[in-house]
DNA sequence: CCCAGTTTTGCAAGCGAGTGCAACAGCAGG
DNA sequence: CCTGCTGTTGCACTCGCTTGCAAAACTGGG
């Protein structure tokens, strides 16, 4: 099978005629070595084709570099756009992405972070489910840290980063508003992610404040089908709304499409649509959709810089701002 | 900073009342353990929250469970859905991905590849761009193995899965004749990865073959965005193209918008378009593309099943099949 | 040339696990 | 009770690296 084909250390140190802490010494950025003895470690050191290994390195060190992400249905167009700033990020700082896919069953969010256990990974950040107490406790103590993403629920000694949700739901409640819209609706998901209750509730707050009742319809999960399923149950209604809010932009694609397609509509002068997210999609001139965006990577800067943080973790929490992108799905802006 | 906190194998060894090694064998499966300590030694762990560092176990079997997926632009539908389809399966071979983005320099391919032996990867997975053959020699000396998908460069000792591209293509070119297409037209970007010219090649020889002239445009990077571009220069010809083989559904869907927004032609019946990839968003009703779809999980079972193999790595190859998904951009079907 | 002060260097003790080997216990048969 | 066998256990070594500590090698001033 495999071999220990590796070069290691020794066999530096030994062609450059040094010791084997010599070797160490010249890859550990301050330590004490002459600028003679490094140069022929390193010359040794290519010629052999030496890397340091990072796992005994981590077993050392008691800190291994290593970040998980864990994450279901990663082909999301938001994830995906999320992972690739988290890991861009995190390379800059010198750390290196796990990706733990939970797509399978339901406990393998708890499944995922034994296994960022397992690998001593430094932190985990978690992007979509949510852990048991129990295990997110044991993580915290075995000094392991912990980043939840638009998770929302507390979790002592983790950084929990959130958007404005309420915000965002009533700003784009306004908008249509202005645009001239009467039958609000609110497309939402069975998700039942706390971040997006916080829209749903957000946006009917807002209907109330101006006196206008609010249509919800949920369906499925938080996909472009079900954009299409909501259509059919939002656009069938005797009033039918000119104004809906999708709770993401998948689910808007879904909704635009059915409404153009089936129903016939034009939008924006029939109906308007507000997404969230901003996925690539959403910008595609079928959609121009008027949607908030993920600062994806304000979110991967803020995980990572508090990852660097020296300092014991320490509960924390950051709340950013969604940006309003207009584009042509409300009239108007 | 972050102190000794992880529960170590002695610690459980204490409190079980055994050996070091008894805690060792209990987690290795096969070993000699009698069934009444594996239970004190599981209940032991249980209660100090213990897992094997795989970091220390990676160095003594010399097999650390890593593997890497080196990729750039990840947030790119087929991208993410072949990232999904690797990680599922790779866990479900009790394997772990760690990602590695290269988008970065261009170079950034080999620091990738360093990454991957620093870490002692048992493999590294290529998805973008192609690393020099000096580093991939070490790695294969290093006994680390390499996969390269979509890459079609010869690389002795490693796996390399492609696709049919050329049959593709020239199924593309016949079912839009059979439509009653009369100018072909072939939109690519300059991006002149092997797979991206196997395909423009062969659709030009179809054309050659039936005595048609193909017009092929290039331009930018694979994207939406090129595609658009592309369309403004296809469609501005005096003898516009009414059938289209677009390299990649991401550019097939920024051709299609331009088309219809830009240029009011209708689909399919003013012009044919094909696709390549099968991305989510060509089944959405905006475009329903006909395409080729790559089988992402094949192509996922076929990696790691290869690396699952204890034969020592040979050069090898595999070519599937990219199968037709007819939708409604081609007429007839 | 000597000595105190500053680098530089090597030794050796870890880090947390796996594993060959020998000692050991338990058991059945003689 | 002794012998031989099987199955379990613990010791000690190993993996590749970091790092405290003390010895060695410089440095410059007197």
């Amino acid at each position: 099978m495999s071999r220990k084909i590796f070069v290691s250390a020794k066999e530096v140190a030994d062609r450059a005629g040094v010791s084997r802490s010599a070797v160490s010494r010249t890859f550990t950025p301050g330590a004490s070595v002459s600028e003679e003895t490094r140069r022929r470690v390193i010359e040794a050191a290519e010629e052999l084709g030496y890397h340091v290994n990072h796992l005994a390195r981590g077993l050392m060190r008691n800190e291994s570099g290593i970040v998980c992400l864990i994450v279901s249905e990663l082909d999301t167009p938001y994830r995906a756009s999320l992972i690739r700033a988290l890991t861009g990020q995190l390379q800059g700082a010198s750390k290196i992405a796990m990706l733990i896919n939970t797509d399978r069953s339901d406990d393998s969010v708890d499944q995922a972070l034994r296994q960022a256990i397992s690998y001593r990974a430094d932190a985990s950040i978690i992007l979509s489910g949510m852990p048991d107490k129990s295990i997110t406790d044991l993580c915290l103590k075995s000094g392991q840290r912990l980043v939840l993403i638009n998770r929302d629920e507390d979790r002592d000694g983790a950084l929990m980063i959130n958007l404005h949700d309420r915000e965002a739901a009533r700003r784009g409640f306004i908008a249509m508003l202005r645009a001239g819209c009467r039958n609000f609706a609110f497309a939402n998901s069975e998700a039942m992610t706390p971040s997006l209750i916080a829209r749903e509730e957000a946006f009917r707050a807002a209907g109330r404040d101006h006196g206008i009742d609010v249509t919800v319809e949920r369906f499925g999960s938080t996909t472009y089908q079900s954009g299409v399923v909501l259509a059919q149950r939002l656009l069938t209604r005797e009033n039918r709304p000119d104004a809906i809010f999708c709770v993401n932009d998948l689910l808007a694609c879904g909704l635009m499409d059915a409404a153009r397609h089936q129903f016939n509509l034009a939008i924006p002068s029939e109906l308007c649509v507000v997404g969230f997210d901003d996925i690539e999609q959403a910008s595609w001139s079928s959609y121009n959709l008027t949607t908030f965006a993920q600062p994806v990577e304000q979110i991967a800067a803020e995980a990572v810089t508090w990852l660097d943080q020296v300092t014991p973790a320490e509960t924390n929490s950051r709340r950013l701002d969604a940006e309003l992108v207009w584009r042509g799905s409300v009239r108007g802006g």
